[in-house]
DNA sequence: GTAATTGCAAATACTTTGCCACGTA
DNA sequence: TACGTGGCAAAGTATTTGCAATTAC
């Protein structure tokens, strides 16, 4: 479900736990949990999404916000904006990250690659205005096919993604 | 504070009132007052920000949610995702839609021409994938001039925009 | 032992809904 | 008159904060 080469999921995440246990968190359970479940779905997701996996299913969803801040502020994780309301967050891959296609009626979500000129773009815009650290987020929205066959079937407001 | 030629913003107003009573709403006094502050206004800014200005003042914002939702399902106003907490709203101009570069600490806003090719990109993912309406939203986010000067003076996490 | 972490309750921010009075056409 | 609209109260959803108990190191 990842492409890091010769290191298994479990690898994976017990390496960016030491990396963050390196900058000063603690090797909880908590912790650790949320990176595995991370690792092993890469796709953005809500807190909500996060918190109702199985190995987070007992943990406080408090806990999962200010973990998530945590990782945030450590570059291990970014929070995309895919749907009007909550947050998404997914594990900081290598290499540029990508954007999303989404269905506003189902919030079904596919991966595409953003002009290289919008990275341009952000270097641009750093020098010639004075901003530092530009990124950029791009989303396109639209209906997906399944959702786009007339009144097929009930409309999914899924809170979770 | 607009591009329309030979009008005056009173006059654009009165147009889109119009446009808009043609398809079944009524002339109201919300209605009118709201619409010539977004053609004065024509940035984006979030319902606190539209509830502040002096002829909204007195209007309920349950009834700027209202209004809003019909303007922008009659595509005169359209909403962007700029802060992480509120949604935004803006008068739709003639012509490509604006993108915008956000500071991530004041709020402080400045337009971005986005590349042609999201719009060729647009069409194309409606074409090879089956998705329909597909539209995009851009945004770069980073720290202005202002904001990048190390603790100068106090932060500001206003609330509307 | 010390500092980070967690859970719980409560607060905050934004948005939506129900209901009834009122205004526009 | 009839239906869109506006206000008020309340509910709903997402997120943040305070504080005391617990846990990692």
């Amino acid at each position: 479900m990842n492409t890091y080469h010769h290191s298994t999921e479990a690898d994976v995440a017990e390496a960016i736990v030491s990396q963050l246990q390196a900058r000063g968190l603690r090797r909880t359970a908590a912790l650790r949990n949320l990176i595995r479940e991370m690792v092993a779905h890469p796709a953005p997701g809500a807190i909500a999404h996060w918190a109702g996996l199985p190995s987070l299913r007992e943990l406080n969803s408090v806990t999962l916000y200010r973990l998530m801040m945590k990782l945030e502020q450590a570059d291990v994780v970014r929070g995309v904006h895919l749907g009007e309301r909550a947050q998404c967050f997914q594990l900081i891959q290598p290499g540029p990250q990508p954007d999303y296609l989404v269905c506003t009626n189902c919030g079904d979500l596919q991966p595409v690659e953003a002009p290289a000129e919008l990275r341009q773009m952000e270097q641009q815009l750093a020098r010639q205005s004075g901003w530092q650290g530009v990124r950029h987020e791009l989303e396109f929205f639209g209906l997906c096919p399944d959702c786009t066959a007339p009144h097929t079937e009930d409309q999914v407001h899924s809170t979770a993604r």
